[in-house]
DNA sequence: CGGCATCAGAATTTCGCAAATCCGTCTCCT
DNA sequence: AGGAGACGGATTTGCGAAATTCTGATGCCG
């Protein structure tokens, strides 16, 4: 059916993180065993596997033998969240500055480039666009590509997962708010210069997000944790 | 049977863990189903997740469709490792030296002073002792401990146990060897004094155990992917 | 009347088997 | 003789039912 080398649970794995990660399934919600049987068309042992691997993820938590639940969203993981993301996605760039090649460049524009361009496409409202989501993903780890670190890349791509619900939410409050001199275009400049300029305007790229978003829906999701359809 | 809230696979995950940490799994090892069955008592589903999970704390790398291999250990993993280790745990002392009340600062002198004091009983070797081993981690632990970053701890964790059996090689290829002026007690110091001295202490003393062990082994292990028993 | 043990109902976890897939080897064709 | 294709054995993956555990609600005792 499927591609060959790609497993069914892989498979399911992919689906169930896409609809984590667009709110299809509700943070806080808790994951019924029959339910995800009948949504994604598996048993229970491919559903198990790739439940603990989300788990894994961060993006489902496991409550002993009660079962899993959607990870719900709080202030405090977005503040920690952010945090180890500017710690990371720094060291990142601030290594890949220093080893990137002419294909990092490269792939810096092009990058930048497709997402710059669908963005005049779309308008305002571009963030709540699944390809460009894509695409922006894209950009982001072309800056740290050339980091030469598979554990950071991992670590990154794993925190990068974690806070995209909040970057949608963000979007779905303020469509169209974008950081104001920490745009994209302006870390790619200082990036592709080498300048240390870039590591600051990265690390506020993320924090000025974080706060907008606390400043317009910080006491919408609880304090602690939620989880209640 | 055994605890309450603890479920038969999270115990086999505890288990081969411990066996791949101590070697008694042979990195690079090809695990068949058929003997970890027999190994552990469990039947397939069972261990299918607790392969899954280790996989997700790269302990074991899985290979598409072709099952499940206990992770090889190489010169450029312990680099890579070493320097994201450097990078996160700097961060959490750095964050615990703002942070800490009294409780860290006791965590911290319980935690190295049975350290040390198993230490003294143990002798030279002490590295090679299982105990010992706990009790390191749970000093390199405490220091950390009040960063207040679940996020960053967890990473901070992972790291430490995928480091173990590059420290238990060094152990035993050279016991009684320990970093001349970045021993744990002088980074205990620097840390209670808060002094940012502890944070170079610290690199250095993760920085110094991968150099002297890649001096003294660095042909050891293949440079890429050596997988045979 | 309140607190604790008990008892069903439901959900999760575990099991062993069946199907699909892959690896090694042998044979056949060029 | 060399290379491609196919067969057999072995291994992994997927499935649904059975066993274990948890939830919460009822009834009894203090």
């Amino acid at each position: 059916m499927s591609g060959k080398g790609e497993t069914r649970a892989s498979d399911v794995l992919q689906r169930m993180r896409d609809d984590i990660l667009n709110c299809q399934l509700q943070p806080g919600l808790k994951l019924r065993f029959e339910l995800l049987r009948e949504r994604y068309g598996v048993s229970f042992s491919t559903l198990r596997e790739a439940l603990a691997r989300l788990s894994a993820e961060r993006l489902v938590l496991s409550e002993g033998q009660r079962g899993f639940l959607v990870a719900p969203l709080s202030v405090a993981e977005l503040e920690d969240l952010t945090a180890s993301r500017v710690l990371v996605e720094r060291e990142g760039l601030r290594r890949s500055m220093e080893r990137g090649d002419d294909s990092w460049e490269a792939g810096i524009l092009a990058s930048f480039h497709r997402m710059d361009r669908l963005q005049s496409r779309l308008g305002a409202g571009c963030e709540t666009d699944a390809e460009w989501a894509a695409l922006h993903g894209k950009f982001h780890l072309a800056l740290v590509s050339a980091c030469a670190s598979p554990t950071l890349l991992e670590m990154r791509e794993t925190l990068f997962l974690r806070a995209y619900r909040y970057r949608r939410l963000a979007s779905d409050l303020r469509p169209g708010w974008q950081p104001a001199e920490t745009g994209h275009r302006a870390i790619m400049e200082q990036a592709l210069d080498r300048s240390p300029e870039a590591l600051d305007l990265l690390e506020r790229h993320f924090s000025e997000a974080t706060a907008h978003l606390l400043d317009h829906a910080g006491d919408l999701f609880a304090t602690d944790a939620a989880a209640h359809a």
